[in-house]
RNA sequence: GGGGAGAUACUCAAGCGGCCAACGAGGGCAGACUGUAAAUCUGCUGACUAUGUCUUCACAGGUUCGAAUCCUGUUCUCCCCA
């Protein structure tokens, strides 16, 4: 398992150790899965991809919508199977929450998109006290428990509590992991890093993220197109905002987004971390740990 | 050369005699996060030997019990007329 903030180096470096203990990588990047999306999802090249065997990329569209829980699923498969060709499954990736997914996993909890609808047209209508009100209503335990200013939570704390009335409020418990993981973490200074965000976007710029995201824009009100790198243009096409500007927002919250992936990787005990700089020192970590993968 | 407007914390920008270390926004930092997660949300943001103390609102004086707020001078910026 390979992770750390945006730009570290990830990708590379999975590749690297994939190369020196037969490994198959899979993807657990919240954006990589769209076809749509390359430049600015900054995915493995056309080389990268041929070099070692990748899942999880390109295996969606941006008209779908996939989530954590899907992933959990599919990526135990594809690690099942992998590991069966005597193979050894290294994951990469930035989203924190895909990443536990798969690795930790998550309770079996129901969703359903047309009370997600409703659910959504009621904050609009009535705002964060309407979602309160209605989860007050069916369940107050854990209103006391949950960020009651973020309508995200409060809307899935909803859709949990009336979609499993019957099974009461306790959720079936979580799917143990079928293996064990080794995290490697990459991390570099933090200047450092900035640095290499601004200047991999000016590159991706180069590579055509304009007409990449000029591609999409008909979308733009998916979640998938909720992504850094996409959702500055709009502003731009729309004629409200110019170029320089727009390039600067995509530093701006490429920088925060790695912000936040930092957050979520900090004091967690497993992860062992590395300077991305010589990956040799991983590698060799890599291959120390991973008897049983 | 003459007339006018203005200088506030990293930036923008309120304040116009005590309630001001100074509204708000941006930026930054820190944090939360079990199916929207590159999303969403929260806190902090003058300094410190921190339930208090110290240094700030261009600079130097002055008025006042008390000044970012009033007066005088200086420097700088912008606008208008020559």
């Amino acid at each position: 398992m390979v992770c750390g903030p945006t730009a570290v180096g990830k990708t590379a470096c999975a590749i690297s150790i994939a190369k020196v203990i037969d490994g198959e990588i899979i993807s657990a990047d919240s954006r990589q899965f769209y076809r749509e999306l390359s430049i600015g999802t900054a995915k493995p090249s056309a080389q990268e991809l041929a070099t070692v065997k990748h899942h999880f990329i390109n295996t969606r569209s941006i008209g779908e919508n996939y989530t954590a829980g899907q992933f959990e699923l599919e990526g135990r498969a594809v690690i099942a199977r992998i590991a069966k060709q005597g193979k050894v499954p290294i994951v990469v990736g930035g989203s924190g929450l895909y990443i536990d997914a798969l690795i930790k996993g998550l309770d079996a909890a129901p969703s359903d998109a047309t009370l997600r609808t409703e659910l959504n047209s009621l904050f609009a209508q009535e705002g964060l006290e309407g979602l309160r009100n209605r989860l007050k209503s069916i369940d107050p335990v854990k209103l006391k428990t949950i960020d009651l200013a973020n309508p995200v939570r409060l809307i899935r704390a909803i859709e949990i509590a009336e979609l499993s009335k019957d099974s009461n409020t306790r959720l079936t418990s979580k799917l143990t992991p079928p293996f064990r993981a080794v995290f490697i973490g990459l991390e570099l200074e933090r200047e450092a890093l900035y640095a290499r965000i601004n200047s991999r976007v000016d590159a991706m710029c180069k590579a055509g993220l304009e007409d990449e995201a000029r591609a999409v824009r008909a979308f733009r009100e998916q979640q998938a197109l909720q992504t850094v790198g996409y959702k500055e243009w709009w502003p731009y096409f729309d004629g409200e905002a110019g170029l320089d500007e727009t390039i600067a927002m995509i530093k701006q919250n490429s920088r925060r987004y790695a912000k936040r992936q930092m957050t979520w990787l900090r004091n967690r005990p497993e992860i062992r971390w590395f300077a991305n700089s010589p990956p040799e020192e991983a590698i060799s970590y890599a291959m120390s740990a991973t008897n049983t993968p």
